[in-house]
DNA sequence: CGCGTCTTTGAGATCCGTCAAGGCCGGTGG
DNA sequence: CCACCGGCCTTGACGGATCTCAAAGACGCG
C-alpha cells in the first residue's frame, strides 16, 4: 500500500464521484446508499505505486474513482502479463475469496473509493440487485479477456498493436460519451508506457515500437509528444487489427 | 442445434443428474428448484456437433451434464482459437445478453440441461442465491482465462504443454475426489484431438506433437493408443511448466 | 484388409526476441 | 541559458522458436 492516502468521503451521494453514471454506486436505492456510505473510504495513490501484490491476502475491494490501475502476473523468471486494465468505475479486489492472483499497480495517479471486504459482501448478501451488477460486469469483463486471449493466441504484432489502439479509441470515445467535452474524436492521449503496452500485448517494447512507427510511416497514425497519438486512418487501422498478411 | 435431441427429464431434485454435488442446482431450496425445474428440458448432443454459433442470438442457457464442449472464436480467413473449455457441471450461455460471441461445439457426446434464458432470469431475480452461485463461477473461470492469457502471452511452447497436460491432470482429480472410483492417478484419457490442444494453447498441431514427442523422450510422459497418456514424472512436469530455457 | 483421418517427422521460411547502440526529452544543477 | 544525466523510445543486426509446407506413419473403422 505504498504511496496512498486517505482521504474521507463527503459527498452526499456521491453526486461529484467522478466514477459517476457508469459505476455500481449510481442507481442505488437510500437503503442501499446508506449502507455502503459507512464503509467507504477514498484513498490516493501515486503513479507507479503499488496496491496489492500478487498472493497478498488484505482482503481489499474497491471502485475506481478516476485514475488508471494494471493487473498483472509474473513468473519467477521476471516474465510479466499485464491481464486487465482498470479505469473509472471499475472494480478492483476478488470478493468471496481469500487471495488475489494478480498484482495491481497504478498506470497514473489513482483514487479508490475502498471498502472492507468482509462488510461489504454483507451489504451485498442484503441488496442482491448490488451483486447482480457485478456479475454483469464480471461477464463483460471475461468476454473481453477472451477477446484478448484470442488475439494473445492467433493474431500477429501488426494486429495486435492495431487492436491495442482501437481500444483505446474506444475506450476514450465511451467515456466521452458519458456527458463531457469532446475533443478531437482522432487524438489519443496514451497513458501507458511502450513497456506496458507490450506486457499487455505479450511482446516486447521493441516490437511495439517497430509496430508503431510502420504505422506511423503507413500514414496510418502521427505521432506527438508526450505519447499522444493521433489516428490518421480508422479503417485501415481496422483492417490491419483482423489481417494477416 | 444440429444433432441435438430433447429428452424428458424425470428425476426428482435431479438427484441421479451426473453434474452431481458440483453444479448450481444442488443445495437448492424446495423452492427454487421447483421454479427451476419446470423449465429444464434434457438435450443431447453428438460429439463434433455445434450447439450454438458465434454471433447467434438463440438465448440458449444450459448447465453441462456429461461431455466436454469448447468454446472458440473465429477469424474470416479461419484462424481460430479456444477460449474455454466447458464439462460436468458448468454453465453454458450468455446471461443477460442478446448474442453470444463464441461458438460451442460438442469435443464429446454432451448432454446438456436447458433453460429459455429470460425464464431462466427471472427466476434468478427471485433467488438471489442462485444468481451468487453464478457470480462465483464467473469469478472463478475469469480468474482461469487469465492464467491462459499470461500463458499464451509470455510462455514457451514447451511450457504451454507442461500446463496442459497438469491442467487436465487435476481437471480429472476434482471429478475423482467427487467420489467416484479413483483409477492409476498418472493415467489420462486426453478426449481432445491434437487440433483441439493447438487451438487452445495457441499454437499449431505440429508444434504440439513436436512437444508430446520431446516429453516421450525425455521420459516424462508414455504415449498409449486411444489418447490416453501416462504421467511418468510430474515434477519434471511442474518444473517444465514454468521454465523457459 | 483398405481407406480416411489423425499424428508424427523433417526441411525451409518467417516472425519476433535478444542484444546493442543511438536518439529524444525532461529535469537538474552549474 | 546551457551541459549533463537518466529514463524512455527507436532502430538495426542477428539468432532462435515456431509456422508452413510436405510426406510418411499410425490408428480406428468398416
Amino acid at each position: 500500500m505504498s504511496g496512498s492516502n486517505v482521504l474521507s468521503v463527503s459527498m452526499s451521494r456521491c453526486s461529484r464521484c467522478p466514477a459517476g453514471s457508469d459505476g455500481i454506486c449510481c442507481e442505488l436505492s437510500e437503503a442501499q446508499f446508506k449502507d455502503l456510505s459507512q464503509l467507504m473510504r477514498h484513498r490516493h495513490f501515486e503513479a507507479g505505486s503499488q496496491i496489492v501484490h500478487q498472493d497478498d491476502t488484505s482482503g481489499l475491494f474497491a471502485i475506481v474513482v478516476s485514475g488508471t490501475i494494471k493487473l498483472s502476473r509474473m513468473l519467477p523468471d521476471g516474465r510479466r502479463q499485464i491481464v486487465c486494465f482498470l479505469s473509472e468505475a471499475d472494480c478492483l479486489g476478488d470478493l468471496y475469496k481469500g487471495i488475489s492472483h494478480d498484482t495491481a499497480e497504478c498506470v497514473t495517479e489513482v483514487v479508490l473509493c475502498c471498502f472492507p471486504r468482509k462488510p461489504f459482501e454483507a451489504v451485498l448478501k442484503k441488496h442482491p440487485e448490488l451483486e447482480h451488477r457485478l456479475f454483469l460486469r464480471a461477464m463483460n469483463n471475461l468476454d473481453e479477456t477472451r477477446e484478448w486471449l484470442f488475439a494473445l493466441g492467433r493474431k500477429k504484432s501488426p494486429e495486435r498493436v492495431a487492436m491495442f489502439l482501437l481500444w483505446l479509441l474506444r475506450k476514450k470515445d465511451t467515456r466521452l460519451s458519458d456527458g463531457s467535452n469532446l475533443s478531437d474524436a482522432s487524438f489519443l492521449h496514451c497513458a501507458f508506457s511502450r513497456q506496458e503496452i507490450a506486457d499487455f500485448l505479450g511482446l516486447t517494447v521493441e516490437t511495439v515500437s517497430r509496430q508503431f512507427s510502420k504505422l506511423r510511416r503507413a500514414g496510418v497514425i502521427s505521432l506527438h509528444p508526450d505519447r499522444c497519438i493521433e489516428i490518421l486512418d480508422l479503417e485501415a487501422l481496422q483492417l490491419l487489427s483482423e489481417t494477416s498478411s
